[in-house]
DNA sequence: GCCGTTTTCGGCCCGACTGTTTTCAGTCG
């Protein structure tokens, strides 16, 4: 599904892109954006979609027009539309574009006035002082292109968000408050939980905004400072991640939260909304004329349209204000309505901690459960366990349960799903564990098809339960593997099976998309740590705010289940 | 190009900052 849908959300981007250089109405290049964004975001594949009902001007964004471009997409692979702009604007301004600073207008004045057509050709006339002599341009311009352009690539480098994490908590120190003062808020992208942030922004309420502006261009992971102005600042760090402050007074706390939380289609949408009541909404509040009405709480902005209270993690404009408007929003899972950790490593296999340790921590947890999933042993790298040290870990865990009163410690492994499906572990051991986590760790080449087929014959062996980490993506490392996860969250409806939400933070795996589309098909969703030491326990709570991106309910997720009702989920027949 | 409890045409979120200008356009979020 991911192809077909991303293919045309990245086709309408491009045209939008096009459109803008080529000086068409903003409001049309804004369409094709809000089109790309709605197909990007859905959770089931438009070719799904389609044969349900031809009609797709159901969808927000969506009108008569759009709708016959998605199905020339689909039929040809191809946009004319997008072929026809690509003969009249050269390809390569395209990437010229991204250079900060060149907009549409500066990027089509450079190319009529000076011809400049690509990244090269930008480079070689900047550098020969062309540039600085255009009217609108100048010296500091030229300067600017010649010092970013051979950065570019560095500039789309999207941030884990617990580096980014870490990182704002170095900046609160820096800034001198401290971890309780909620008067410093991290807001953005970063506040919506998003995986990755290509920026920090960074919202203090203060009188005194002089002062903590210039605390704040001199922090000491600087590069540079790229804007400083009264209530706003932006600084470059050396990591390459770019932090944004901007000040407020705490009367207007709550419409400067919203506004910087974004995302900038969800505001769109919901000021659209305040419009239609005659409303203006921006981040200082929400004005009736002249008069201020609203603006100190959050809550504050969407009562002012009303709409209930929407979680931030739910603010994409992906349905959640309809729903709000609908009351229907999902109460989403919180932390605390996690009763256990379902993957876990010991030094049995690769994990740095004991299986007592390990045991521990998840006692201090509050955990009713912690099921130990080693590697198998076709995984040599990792260490992983044979057929006879299994039966020997599992008494080990027999013997353990036995001393332990709160806590049951699950018997699991990590299985290996081998090239041609069979999983790594013959079915006489598999049926003394309590369940199964069946991962691919080999053989990330295959085609799509073969991929599918392969976990397709795993999940058919009845001790399947759960599909741990189901892309194999690593943020920023490594792509996820070809496959077509649509189907396997419908074959693991069929089966009975359950896909795992992996909870590291270069995992993440599977994203919120993918939630949706589990919930919708009544697939639950296990979060898990697949933790190989007592502090990867903790990544829970990112594996919780990726599930909340992606919709779930405390009933969408296996592991807020009692260790009954867990084991019946458990029994495939 | 989308959209409609005021609309099928005429709107479309809103403001800060920079650089290039002498009052503002372009970019960005």
């Amino acid at each position: 599904m991911e192809t077909r849908n991303t293919e045309i959300a990245d086709l309408f981007k491009k045209t939008a892109d096009f459109l803008e250089i080529a000086g068409t109405n903003p409001f049309r290049v804004r369409a094709y954006r809000n089109a790309a964004r709605t197909i990007k975001s859905l959770a089931r594949s438009i070719t799904d979609l389609l044969t349900e009902d031809p009609d797709l001007t159901r969808l927000s964004g969506i009108g008569k027009e759009l709708d016959d471009k998605i199905k020339e997409i689909i039929r040809t692979g191809k946009l004319g539309k997008l072929e026809e702009l690509e003969e009249r604007v050269p390809a390569g301004l395209h990437r010229v574009l991204k250079v900060p600073g060149l907009g549409p207008r500066k990027v089509k004045a450079l190319y009529d006035k000076l011809s400049i057509r690509n990244i090269e050709d930008l480079r070689r006339e900047a550098r020969e002082g062309r540039i600085r002599e255009l009217a609108g341009f100048g010296q500091k311009t030229e300067n600017r292109i010649l010092r970013d352009v051979d950065r570019l690539d560095s500039n789309e480098k999207r941030t884990l968000w617990i580096t980014a994490e870490n990182i704002a908590g170095s900046l609160r120190e820096h800034l001198g408050f401290d971890l309780s003062n909620r008067d410093l808020i991290v807001t953005g992208s970063f506040r919506r939980r998003k995986e990755t942030v290509r920026d920090l922004d960074v919202l203090v309420a203060s009188r005194d905004s002089k002062a903590i502006m210039e605390r704040f261009v001199n922090f000491d992971q600087i590069d540079r400072v790229l804007a400083n102005g009264h209530t706003r600042a932006s600084i470059l760090l050396r990591s390459g991640l770019q932090v944004d402050l901007r000040v407020v007074e705490l009367s207007c706390l709550g419409a400067a939260l919203h506004y910087f939380t974004g995302s900038q289609a969800h505001n769109i949408a919901i000021r659209r909304l305040g419009r239609q009541k005659g409303l203006k909404i921006n981040e200082y509040g929400v004005f009736k004329g002249d008069r201020r009405i609203a603006g100190q709480a959050e809550e504050e902005i969407f009562t002012s349209v009303g709409l209930p209270y929407i979680e931030p993690e739910l603010r994409e404009d992906s349905g959640e204000i309809q729903a709000a408007r609908e009351k229907r929003l999902p109460a989403l899972i919180a932390l605390n309505d996690i009763r256990g950790d379902l993957h876990c490593h010991t030094d049995d296999s690769d994990g740095r901690n004991s299986l007592e340790e390990m045991v521990r921590a998840a006692e201090t947890k509050g955990y009713e459960y912690i099921a130990v999933t080693n590697h198998t042993g076709s995984l040599k790298i990792a260490r992983g366990l044979k057929a006879a040290d299994v039966r020997h870990l599992i008494k080990k865990i027999d013997r353990l349960n036995q001393r332990l009163s709160h806590l049951v410690v699950l018997k699991s492994m990590e299985v290996d799903i081998l090239k041609d499906g069979e999983l790594d572990l013959p079915n006489d051991i598999l049926e003394e564990l309590d369940f199964t986590v069946c991962s691919i760790h080999s053989h990330f080449g295959l085609s799509r098809a073969e991929q599918t087929e392969r976990i397709l014959r795993a999940m058919d062996n009845p001790y399947f339960n759960i599909l741990g980490h189901p892309t194999g993506r690593l943020l920023n490392r490594r792509p996820a593997y070809r496959v077509d996860l649509d189907r396997l969250i419908t074959a693991a409806a069929e089966r009975g099976c359950f896909l795992e939400l992996n909870a590291h933070p270069e995992r993440l795996d599977i994203d919120d998309v993918h939630c949706r589309s589990a919930k919708d098909k009544g697939v639950r969703v296990a979060i898990s740590t697949d933790a190989h030491g007592i502090s990867d326990l903790d990544f829970m709570r990112l594996g919780v705010a990726q599930a909340r991106r992606g919709w779930l309910e405390p009933q969408d997720v296996l592991n807020t289940r009692g260790l009954d009702q867990l084991m019946k989920l458990f029994k495939r027949s």
